[in-house]
DNA sequence: GAAAAACATGAAGTTTACTCATTTAATTTT
DNA sequence: AAAATTAAATGAGTAAACTTCATGTTTTTC
């Protein structure tokens, strides 16, 4: 295959110019490269491109099968060209973000809402990290960004803090655990703990709390949404460990109160991990940007 | 713009292979030439195309763009280039067939039917010749095959013989020119001549018959359809010079007869006209071997 | 019919793309 | 863990391709 994108780019400037030497003029070629061009097409095909009877060449209809298929096929390779380079000055790129943590969407979902105002040529995309792991997934470049809690220190990924959070027990207002200031392990041991349906090793409850102190609690029940979770809070059903923004939000509107855990409180803080080569990419430093200030209205909200 | 077809069937090659090695052996490069050929691509685009960290390489977002683009684009060119490349050999091509005559419809029609199944690649228009001069329009590639009945020494265009035929003047059963065995020029001085809507320089009777004896006809009437005219024939509203095909097909279901135009009749040879670079062609001659044989199955009616 | 414009041609020069030989890195095996 | 294996990167040399330059043809215009 002789063709290359040089022959159409070639043939177009042809036809737009009307002659070999206006379209030479546009290419920053001359006249006789073009010549040179056409006529190795020629050989090529074993078919005239051009009839050379008429001065101002004409197309033959084989010339005219070549100048379709440039026109059709040159402006999709400039949009993806010039999209590329963009991609290079980190103005735009792909950004499918894998959450580890489900009760995340409620302050992603509004940052998202910003973050694509501010960047509309970005793609975005949510991958919720049910079924992988997300810092393999960022590896291999299946996702651009994940919202980790857990920091590692990694030569191909950085990650990067975004705010601190709490995670707190969630209680209805007349459960007996209320009485107590904190909460301490074995305090769950006769309790009915609600979790997202995900590993255990991926709920800091568990890994950072019970775990620790040998404590099962005497029940555990699964819920998919954060406003089910807290339903079944309300309605005594069991309690739950939720990260403090989550909770901030719900606070006012139900009948649910927060106790924290350990006298000191399970504290942590959410990072986002993105490959190191791309982590100074302007698209991702705005999301990262947007998300440290994540909990700017909603502690707004708390405090009415 | 650095960006070539080349690069784009290497990005394919390594996604069907997975990787350089396979993907150079089938693209009849060493891996070291893809390898060079990915580097200037990222260096071009500043921005990475495969993850390095991971040992079957991986497209980045840029390098999946670039995919699409390929996945998207070759199998255009492709196509494209493989029927130039049977442009080459005859097998395919474009036909724009221009008429200078309006009879010709009759046999072309049926003829283009046969040749549609014979030729099916082959691109068919057909060019009514009113506002342009078919030759010149022949020689600009405006149309492929012009169908002439009157040969030119050309350099650049072959004209190539299909059939004879002879103008007829049609009349109805009881019009008192039936009684002549002949006709010649003066006896249309009174009548009315039915022709079709075209320059008289393109129509026979004028300038192989009237003109050089300085006749006019008493009066001149215009139709665009063979069945109009000979409408106007058999109502006796007049006369019409018609090629005999057109009268043998219609002359069993319609009340007229025809007598010939001087004494030895006005003869013709229909012709095809290409131009002589294409006239070896193998659709082209495909055509020309239906166009000669179009008064076949004409001849057999006529029979009945 | 001469002048001008447009394209073709061929040799020379320059860029570029490829190959070869080797090194480096990642993955698998022992 | 270390060795072996597989895969990719590197760098210099070479060959090919594209371009230019200078000039020759052909077509068009005046």
């Amino acid at each position: 295959m002789l063709l290359e994108l040089r022959h159409l780019r070639s043939l177009q400037a042809i036809y737009q110019g009307g002659s070999l030497a206006r379209a030479a003029e546009q290419l920053h070629l001359t006249q006789s490269a073009l010549s040179h061009q056409i006529r190795s097409l020629e050989n090529y095909y074993q078919t005239p491109l051009y009839l050379r009877s008429t001065k101002p060449l004409t197309l033959t209809p084989a010339g005219l099968k070549l100048l379709a298929l440039a026109q059709q096929v040159l402006p999709e390779v400039d949009a993806t060209d010039r999209q590329l380079r963009s991609y290079a000055q980190g103005e735009s790129g792909r950004l499918f973000i894998a959450i580890e943590c489900h009760a995340c969407f409620e302050w992603l979902i509004p940052v998202l809402d910003r973050y694509r105002q501010a960047w509309p040529e970005v793609e975005i995309d949510i991958r919720l990290g049910l079924n992988f792991e997300p810092i393999a997934a960022l590896q291999k470049g299946e996702v651009d960004l994940v919202i980790s809690s857990d920091p590692q220190a990694h030569k191909a990924l950085s990650f990067e803090p975004l705010f601190d959070y709490e995670g707190l027990l969630a209680l209805a207002h007349d459960h007996p655990l209320t009485a107590k200031k904190y909460i301490v392990p074995a305090d769950l041991a006769d309790q009915t703990l609600v979790t997202y349906p995900v590993e255990r090793k991926r709920l800091d409850v568990f890994s950072r709390f019970l775990q620790p102190a040998g404590v099962e609690p005497a029940n555990v029940r699964q819920a998919e949404l954060t406003a089910i979770i807290l339903l079944l809070v309300t309605t005594l059903k069991g309690v739950a460990v939720l990260p403090d923004w989550v909770l901030k939000e719900s606070m006012s509107h139900n009948r649910f109160t927060t106790r924290p855990l350990g006298k000191a409180g399970m504290h942590g803080t959410l990072h986002a991990a993105v490959r190191r080569n791309e982590s100074e990419a302007a698209f991702i430093q705005g999301f990262i940007a947007l998300g440290k200030r994540a909990m700017d209205d909603v502690i707004v909200h708390y405090a009415e």
